[in-house]
DNA sequence: TGTGATGTAGAAAAGCTTTTCGGAAAAACG
DNA sequence: CGTTTTTCCGAAAAGCTTTTCTACATCACA
């Protein structure tokens, strides 16, 4: 059916051995056999097999990628600058969804390095430590996007969440708010962000409310319903602050049934800075993450690991905030 | 490093045969050895390689999918969905952004074979009837979703896309419209949708104008940019027929850049019905391709032909219009 | 006890590539 | 022309699994 190496050989009039080299440029091959063999590769339209190759301690040239969920914007963004900077390094991605659910996350992992893939990209979140040093204890290449494990060393792209945190806190305050109020995910980069959030109120000596905070699922749906229940408090905030773009078009949504003008009545934030920041009515004001850059650095320290690279690093890159047209000083307050 | 089969075999007192038979089922083992192997499998944490596995006739169970852009929200959800119905039978799949570009196709299909996939799910357009032909001739396992190609015989799922067209060009002009304009990217599906579009207003007798159909590309600038150019008609149109969602929110963008109300202006409908629909203001009636289904279906179809199904199939799903807030009666004419 | 049937296990080849090492041919040199 | 060096190529093993076919052991039965 399809050519192998042996129909190449034969027609070429040389060994397999022969052909190898000339497939991978090592040995001593002169220019005449070179050619004759080229030639008969190209008529036999022969692509040498990748399984093949790999068994003999090759590398699949294929890398996995774990997401929580494709669906959601920021990670569809992420995987595809993912499978660009590998195909530009000449590595598949096999797409894993894990839904942020651990034992699914174990069972592809599991799956991927049965399927001998050459490394794993770690973006969803994974808390356990078991597995993980496992994975480095054999060197088994991988590395986080979007997270770090303080305790483990292994290698990890981030931005930092508590500078991102931080500065839309600040940036509201500047303007003037004093209510403000954090719509996060349960995740531990929601959770510094969140820390931003506690620590620029306190510099500012500004009320800390525990009410003001609340955890959901990132979805418009989750956002849409804590935004309810803050407008629902004695004292409403005059600004939310949502942890991603999702949760913050939930906010925008509950806020407009309820005939509230943003950015007059409410002031609105999202994090990632997806398309649909700029898509929204009124453009919502978003914490850039640089998923770009994020993707083309995780996916080179995967293939250096890859490439026998022994040292570690965690990269971390730093978030900006993008102001539009979703926030505005808080009007007079009646 | 990682035990293969001998390590089981040597540690169970056996040979790599009985191991094997017991991993795969098959032959007769006595109870016996079946645990003591079962034992020492467990106890050295040992996973077949897939790869040798595969290299001897057996499958890889990964599969290929060609889609144009994972950032594009509606093949996101169709590569979720393809996924985890890959996933429960037992298939990985390998993610590849076409962009729509004939020759990133053409070598990420000779990739996908080289890499030895069991099969390829076709969701970006590609014309090239030779290369298709070719796989179709060396019997390899191929299927289509959202496209079909009438000359040749493969198996393909779709919505019925003339269908749809005809259908939001009927229920517009049930509403009363008259100057209904269509913004459709280009290709084969979109000129379907258009071919159902020009039909509906034919049949009812209403002027077709040949500037009230524009083309562009499956974005929100590109429905933003063709907006633009018919709201500058001389008789600009009250309905406007998105052929797909990020077109549609495009549309709705220029608008409301104009002070034009929806739907009280103008009326604007969607193709695909994604998440997104729901989501912006106002809710963007839009027409519901079964993304779950779809994938599924193609999917399964794919699956059976690994398995040596030889029969081919086209499967034609029915569309539907989901009524949500952009479209109500033209008002008034001044 | 001998014969045949049945159940169990292993040796070996196949699948396709890479790599090492040795040997033959060609070239260089005196 | 004989010897040494260089150049080129091939035989064979390794990598891990599956599968076939043979052989041995066990058992039932006459």
């Amino acid at each position: 059916m399809k050519p192998t190496i042996y129909d190449v050989a034969r027609e070429a009039g040389v060994s397999i051995a022969t052909v190898s080299k000339v497939i991978n440029n090592t040995g001593r091959i002169s220019e005449k056999t070179r050619q004759k063999v080229l030639k008969v590769m190209k008529q036999l339209d022969y692509q040498p097999s990748i399984l093949a190759s790999a068994l003999t301690g090759k590398h699949t040239y294929t890398i996995g990628l774990l997401i929580p969920d494709i669906a959601n914007p920021f990670f569809a963004e992420l995987s595809r600058r993912v499978e660009d900077r590998g195909q530009e390094l000449g590595f598949s991605v096999v797409m894993c969804s894990t839904d942020n659910d651990p034992d699914k996350t174990v069972r592809y992992i599991t799956l991927l390095k049965q399927k001998s893939v050459d490394g794993i990209i770690l973006a969803s979140s994974f808390e356990n430590h078991q597995v993980l040093k496992g994975l480095l204890e054999e060197n088994f290449p991988i590395a986080l996007i979007s997270q770090e494990i303080p305790s483990l060393a292994i290698d990890s792209v981030t931005v930092d969440d508590f500078l991102g945190g931080y500065q839309v806190t600040e940036y509201l305050l500047q303007l003037g708010h004093q209510k403000i109020a954090i719509v996060a995910e349960k995740a531990p980069s929601n959770q510094k962000r969140m820390d931003g959030y506690r620590k620029a109120i306190a510099d500012a000596n500004v009320e800390m409310k525990e009410n003001y905070m609340a955890i959901t699922q990132a979805t418009v749906e989750g956002g849409y319903h804590c935004a309810n229940q803050l407008f629902d408090l004695p004292e409403p905030p005059t600004a939310i602050f949502a942890c991603n773009d999702l949760i913050a078009i939930g906010v925008i949504k509950a806020a407009r049934e309820r005939n509230l003008k943003i950015p007059n009545d409410l002031s609105v934030v999202g994090f990632d800075n997806t398309f649909m920041a700029e898509m929204v009515d009124p453009p919502l004001s978003s914490v850039q993450q640089p998923i770009c850059e994020m993707s083309r650095q995780v996916v080179d320290l995967l293939v250096k690991k890859i490439q026998g690279e022994k040292s570690r690093k965690r990269v971390v890159l730093l978030p900006e905030l993008v102001v539009r047209k979703s926030t505005m000083p808080p009007e007079e307050q009646q």
